[in-house]
DNA sequence: CTGAAAGCGCTTACAG
DNA sequence: CTGAAAGCGCTTACAG
């Protein structure tokens, strides 16, 4: 049925073992007549090497996994934010030769069985929290190099790479304080002592502290990051924080929820409050008004995560140090200075506007 | 190194092929105790089944390949209504006990190398042209089951599950009719006659010859079916077609873009021009005005695919026939009376209020 | 530069 | 209810 090594070697009249240095391009063994040829009939019978043999009979599978977490009767966790990286890291195995097995993640014990049923060389970890990677262990991840995305656990069997959130956060705090505000409100899931978002909270922070100003704080938690949270968390936040003149959202989508939340409760964004997001998902230009966020670069992400992870694959080394990517600021419209300076602004101008008059 | 099924046929003082009975759970042929036995052992072990051996072995891997275009220094091209598809296949096929290998495809070629190098069982194709699907052949696709989303090639060697595209664009059109729009513009990427987008031409069509109208035809295309390619036909459209009330766009996010650059350009939405989308995106509802449009049923699109693709792989049997899916008209707030209706409206109200005063 | 042999971890008939 | 043998399509040392 299929074509098989062996009917290339029978028809090239060669050994199987020079048909595979051919195909394998160890092409210093085998004489270039012999390699001529054998490439010919390979084209010609259209073979393509059976890649579980491969794996059977070699060390490696060349098969990366791509982890995510999944609720067992809904589909995948992947946020917006990390749609983009599934095809990024797909097109980066692809270029290496790898291929990629998507599998989602129910309950932990799921982790070993796919790990190790398809004798993976490496897997990436998209979208699980610190705790969990915590707890993997040598006898589940077994010799499989592991890459967390977004993580900060400290498990010496996981690399990871992530975005520098601490400063993104840092970022987001200074300019509001630079437009005026400095009662802002910190809208985020609820988060522990360790991750992304703790992180982020400790930038957002030292923002403050760096302006010598005291934040008063004001945290508000979602229990999902999720459009939906966002809108109700906007439609009381300013009864909660009738105070606050701005809002910083770990998530775009979640801070695209407040915002809508907040149009609906009749305050209007960024005269009455501002709203500042993070990640730069392709939606916060689509919104009104285009939201100002904290941009990542979600293709350099997945080339670095795939590069480091394909190099300790490869070398069969130890894991390199986990990798901080930078990141920046993108003002465009929901920010602004708060609605008591406009007004003194205003008045100002007026002065000056008489001034002139005169 | 690896728990075998030799380790555990050893521990157990069985043959491999009794362990092999109880694993794969064809426990008729094993006596009650000896099942009991050895999945103690398989548990206390750990033992995974290394699936490459067992894909060798057997005629079926379990592995089911999700292929998507792919522009070679491009991530994949999955739009904005293919990402929902990707996470709903990947947990029905888990739910099934199949394992899922996602590619980028490149070009025409690689189809062939990405079926036939894990011996895949069968495989979904999302996001080709009807062409594309059209050139398969048996030699490429050997025996492995193919079914195309979205597609209505003829390609005997595929079947295929996508929506009612003719009566979405059906049902759109009547709702624009219905709202006393005539002079409607069809905005889609450039077609042939044949595919969804031709569908939904027809189904438009249709709509107008069942109200006894006459459809002036407004075709505006765009290269790619992206935000950017909208919003600049958004810019130039109504100098393009002054007399134009409405647009129907074939996606949501062809429809945003236009909603975008008819704002720009000074129109509001749905005040001067109406605009209807397809697919019922999220995004549809974070958007101002939120998008009247199409919404097709996707968890079920999928589920529908893989169950179909299933039970050709299992059955073994011929291709089933493809599959239509219901869609519904989802009204929301791009939508509404042309211009002159509505201030013929309000004339006609004002004249009624006056008489009520009287 | 080329080859014969062993083996990767399973399943599939075929026997008993 | 259970087992011994062959074989799936490759790669890996080891020889020559």
């Amino acid at each position: 049925m299929r074509v098989t090594l062996k009917d290339i070697a029978d028809e090239a009249g060669v050994s199987m073992m020079t048909v595979s240095n051919v195909v394998n391009g160890k092409r210093a063994r085998v004489s270039p007549d012999t390699i001529e040829r054998i490439q010919r009939i390979v084209a010609e019978r259209g073979y393509v090497p059976s890649a579980s043999a491969r794996s059977l009979a070699a060390k490696s599978s060349r098969l990366i996994g791509l982890l995510v977490p999944a609720a067992d009767e809904d589909s995948l966790m992947i946020s917006p934010h990390n749609v983009a990286i599934v095809g990024q890291i797909e097109r980066e195995l692809r270029k290496g030769g790898y291929h990629l097995l998507l599998r989602g993640i129910a309950e932990p014990a799921e982790v070993a069985e796919a790990l190790q049923s398809w004798s993976l060389d490496g897997a990436v970890l998209l979208g699980f929290l610190d705790e969990e990677i915590d707890r993997l262990t040598p006898r589940t991840i077994g010799k499989v190099s592991l890459l967390a995305i977004d993580s900060y656990s400290a498990n010496p069997l996981t690399t990871g790479v992530r975005s520098d959130d601490f400063t993104g956060a840092l970022l987001a705090a200074r300019h509001l304080i630079s437009l005026g505000h400095s009662e802002i409100v910190f809208a985020s899931p609820s988060f522990s002592s360790v991750g992304v978002v703790h992180q982020r909270y400790e930038g957002f922070r030292a923002a403050f502290a760096e302006a010598g100003m005291e934040w008063r704080e004001r945290l508000v938690t979602v229990e999902t990051t999720t459009h939906a949270q966002g809108r109700s968390l906007g439609l009381r936040l300013m009864s909660e924080h009738p105070d606050a003149t701005a809002v910083f959202a770990t998530a775009d989508i979640l801070a695209i929820g407040i915002m809508e939340g907040l149009a609906e409760s009749g305050f209007s964004v960024p005269a009455d409050v501002s709203v500042l997001g993070f990640d730069d998902l392709d939606l916060s230009r689509y919104v009104t008004p285009k939201l100002t966020t904290i941009a990542q670069d979600i293709p350099q992400k997945a080339q670095i995560a795939v590069r480091q992870l394909l190099a300790t694959v490869e070398s069969r080394e130890h894991l390199t140090d986990p990798i901080t990517l930078d990141v920046r600021l993108i003002e465009r419209d929901s920010t602004a200075s708060p609605p008591v300076l406009v007004r003194a602004g205003l008045e100002e101008q007026d002065a000056r506007g008489q001034r002139d008059v005169e």
